[in-house]
DNA sequence: GCGAATGTAAACATAC
DNA sequence: TGTATGTTTACATTCG
């Protein structure tokens, strides 16, 4: 079936292609104006023809017919097309770019793409929509045309590049190592000058982009689709704090498809104030999300209680891919790591790797964020060191992290630990919709790029926005309460010593048997309750 | 303003 | 000795 589609995208690429040379022959007996708009009219054809094979194929990953390699994210890169080939494009772009005013192309730092990246990515967006004054990178950052530069970035501040940080070449499958800014341009001017690789790398990020876009478009349609069948108003008044949050104006904002007739959500023209990612998963593509950097306070995942778990299987890709920072706490990704294993456990080193692994932000700085989870790890209670042959691995204590959460939350939430049994029983219905709304309300809809969701299990996706810690421990009595055999510490042959920690008399059995504590929280039989109330599919 | 939670940095100890 | 690991402290920020 791939084939077959790769085939059939072939052959009209082909023709595509044809009819463009064909063009560009006719076009040198035409004013050189409109050769530059039907060439370009017919780039756009062509690339919106290599966006609907990916699409095609971005389908036929969700439905489990394609899969991905490692480390080729989301966007199905290998299948990018070539129908446009660098040269030609360079060619197309020179042609393109010479019957405007193009001022710098290739400016003294380096290749700037901005003037040919708008022509190339906003598609018919371009021909409606105000020319676009930011401009992806491509190492998915972007840079703003306005004067002001988001300055919670880091590698914003003056005398440096965006391309350039923590003193690495941040083009992509680089990684130089450059002392200063001036090698690092020097660098940059020799290695990713304008030639074909340098151009097809562009492109890359530009396909990489334009499919984040579109599938976000995708999904807002579909989140619309589904609210006005819930009878909910995605566009009223209140919801998103955060203005420049694309998923406030792409996702709940029928007019977005009335400002781009392309159907394309367009990144803010603009960042005149930094965002941080407190309400953003990897549903908002804004452009201060791609590369958001530096100190970050609070995760929603504390705040807003995203589910860490669903999100984090959700967007794993995305995670991985991305650099950017996941919203959710230090010590809710420690827990995270933990819980994802068999065991319930992992070394520290363990859990760096799971950093690692899943994400793509956590691949730098190692040393501030090791920090930080070493930090966490002793710091908080609910992490608790186990001593066994191996070494020491880290375990979570489910007790003291419930604890720990402020009991503020409201519907389940609170029913969960607080009221008898009998409020889970009335939940399913009525508390899903004020809880879907206040979700929305409160947040920017983390589980909006999240088709698998959406698509098989949108009840539970929609019930476990509310609590991470709801969704895990369910999870956790799904995967390991029932039927998985694991190993918790006591388990294990050897004698199990546990860190001495100042003995709380109330909760005391931990060093006892850790997994016991873990697996009977007080808190599970509600949410067992909710899993057997509710109509879940796919907890499994 | 206060306190809790969090992030970051750093110093220090210990084990290997 | 260097590195990994673990603990602790300090300080800044955010938010209720």
């Amino acid at each position: 079936m791939l084939q077959q589609l790769q085939e059939y995208y072939k052959k009209q690429q082909e023709q595509l292609h044809l009819q463009l040379l064909t063009q560009q022959q006719a076009g040198k007996q035409q004013p050189k104006e409109p050769l530059g708009n039907k060439q370009l009219a017919f780039q756009q054809q062509l690339l919106q023809m290599q966006q609907l094979q990916q699409q095609h194929l971005l389908n036929l990953q969700r439905q489990g017919l394609v899969s991905l390699p490692p480390g080729q994210g989301s966007v199905p890169l290998q299948t990018l097309p070539q129908a446009v080939c660098p040269s030609d494009l360079q060619q197309l772009w020179k042609e393109v770019t010479a019957a405007q005013p193009v001022e710098d192309s290739i400016k003294q730092e380096g290749l700037d793409l901005t003037t040919t990246t708008s022509n190339s990515t906003s598609f018919s967006a371009a021909k409606v929509s105000p020319p676009i004054s930011h401009h992806l990178l491509p190492n998915g950052q972007s840079t703003m045309h306005t004067p002001r530069r988001d300055s919670s970035s880091h590698e914003e501040t003056p005398g440096s590049h965006p391309l350039y940080g923590h003193g690495e070449c941040k083009w992509p499958g680089c990684e130089t190592l450059c002392e200063d800014l001036g090698q690092f341009v020097k660098h940059l001017n020799t290695e990713h000058a304008l030639d074909d690789r340098s151009t097809a790398q562009c492109r890359v990020q530009m396909q990489v982009v334009q499919q984040l876009e579109i599938q976000l478009a995708k999904e807002s349609e579909r989140l619309q689709a589904m609210m006005a069948h819930l009878h909910m108003r995605p566009s009223e008044p209140k919801p998103f704090s955060q203005p420049l949050n694309l998923v406030s104006s792409a996702t709940l904002s029928k007019s977005t498809s009335d400002t781009f007739p392309d159907g394309l959500p367009h990144p803010p023209t603009s960042a005149t104030a930094p965002i941080t990612p407190l309400r953003q998963g990897p549903s908002v593509i804004s452009s201060s999300t791609l590369h958001n950097v530096g100190p970050i306070r609070r995760r929603n995942s504390e705040k807003f209680c995203t589910p860490i778990s669903s999100e984090l299987a959700q967007n794993h890709e995305f995670y991985k891919n991305a650099d950017v920072r996941p919203p959710f706490t230090y010590a809710s990704l420690i827990r995270q790591a933990i819980l994802e294993t068999p065991d319930r456990q992992l070394t520290l080193n363990e859990i760096y790797n799971w950093f690692t692994r899943m994400f793509a932000y956590f691949r730098r700085n190692t040393a501030t964020w090791k920090n930080a989870v070493r930090h966490n790890l002793s710091l908080h209670k609910c992490f608790v060191r186990v001593e066994n042959v191996k070494g020491a691995v880290w375990t979570v204590d489910e007790h003291e992290y419930q604890k720990r959460r402020p009991p503020k939350m409201t519907g389940w939430v609170l029913s969960r630990g607080t009221q008898p049994r009998s409020h889970t029983h009335t939940f399913p219905l009525l508390r899903c919709h004020s809880l879907l709304q206040a979700a929305l309300a409160e947040s920017s809809f983390p589980l909006l790029n999240s088709p698998t969701m959406i698509n098989t299990s949108s009840a539970s996706g929609m019930l476990h926005v509310g609590h991470d810690d709801v969704s895990s421990t369910v999870e956790q009595v799904n995967s390991n309460g029932s039927n998985s055999p694991r190993l918790s510490p006591q388990q294990y042959s050897h004698p199990v010593h546990v860190k001495e920690e100042p003995a709380e008399a109330e909760d005391d059995s931990r060093p006892v048997s850790l997994m016991a504590t873990t697996n009977q929280n007080v808190t599970i039989p509600d949410d067992r309750d909710l899993e057997e109330e509710l109509p879940v599919e796919d907890l499994s």
